[in-house]
DNA sequence: ACAACCATGTAAGTAGTTACATGATTTA
DNA sequence: TAAATCATGTAACTACTTACATGGTTGT
């Protein structure tokens, strides 16, 4: 159950309406925990219901934007939640998937495939590169800057390691079959 | 749709019951895509009913062990399903989720769940290297073991990043905030 | 008044999780 | 013969995805 703690997260920083959000989790909160728009409202409804965020304005029905923010009652279920710990789960990655089965039935082109992740991973790092630059240059952060980094760290991390192996995937899948 | 294939695959490399193969996804290939037994269970099922699969032998009901072995349709279907690309699924990491939110409400004792992130990571990557050890060593390696040996690599070379990012994380989470 | 876009939602289906039930085989 | 373990399954639920529907606002 973590999209609810995310969007408690998100309008904590910044009260906001389901589809800013949206576009919120297309960019920095998104990068680790993606959400569409009709998980985000049908989510924030049930917030809503349990008293955790109230909207704020018209009180009108469709089409009318409802702007949200978290209530005190919310503040205090994340941070139950923060202070819960629980074992990470475990992580699945297609493309590992196919290159096992590649193994087996290929060859395939399945090689324009990994150029392409590789492509997208250089593309998101210059991005982070970017953001880092921006965002991240003072000495003196304050420690809620210093997470926030090191969050922004194991992205810039994650996407170098891909980058490394695609390069290698490459190389490897290029090379003639020396069996 | 990745389970599917992904009992497919198994079962080509080595048909073997549910049972085991629940077994083998907490090794091999459970490193990059998780299943329980009940999802396990239930898919074979529905491969079977598809004709994909079959189950060998004694036609009994539960608590029979029933040994399934791949169709050549079933292989067919992998092949095609290899060929097609699609775009990877964004990932989803609740650590970095609770991390952005101990930005806001902490602190708390979120460390602790890194340190034991973090051991667990130095555990997996002991083993990814012993089975590098154990099946990797030979120079003269088939375009399948190629494969496979790139398939562990992406998880030796994630597993050394998260170790790396979970001892950045403790020193900063361990300072003194300047702010 | 109509097109384009902003904004909120519904419905149906798929995938994954958690808890439990039941039969068969081994072994103390 | 009772307990442990192997093995297959059911049921209920939650989370996520995909496709579509509807109302409101702004610009031409």
């Amino acid at each position: 159950m973590s999209l609810p703690h995310a969007l408690i997260t998100a309008l904590i920083e910044r009260p906001c309406s389901g589809l800013e959000l949206a576009r919120r989790f297309d960019r920095s909160i998104g990068y680790f925990w993606h959400a569409t728009h009709q998980q985000i409202y049908r989510e924030l409804g049930r917030l809503e219901a349990q008293g955790w965020l109230e909207s704020l304005p018209p009180e009108a029905g469709r089409g009318r934007k409802k702007v949200y923010q978290a209530l005190p009652a919310g503040r205090a279920e994340l941070q139950r939640w923060v202070g819960e710990s629980r074992d990470q789960k475990p992580m699945r990655d297609e493309l590992m998937l196919r290159l096992r089965a590649e193994a087996l039935v290929g060859p395939t082109a399945i090689v324009d495939d990994i150029a392409r992740r590789l492509q997208m991973h250089r593309d998101t790092l210059a991005l982070y590169q970017k953001i880092e630059l921006r965002d991240f240059s003072a000495a003196d952060a304050s420690r809620e800057q210093q997470i926030q980094h090191l969050i922004l760290n194991a992205g810039l991390m994650l996407e170098t390691m891909w980058i490394e192996w695609s390069e290698k995937a490459l190389q490897v899948l290029a090379a003639p079959a020396s069996e």
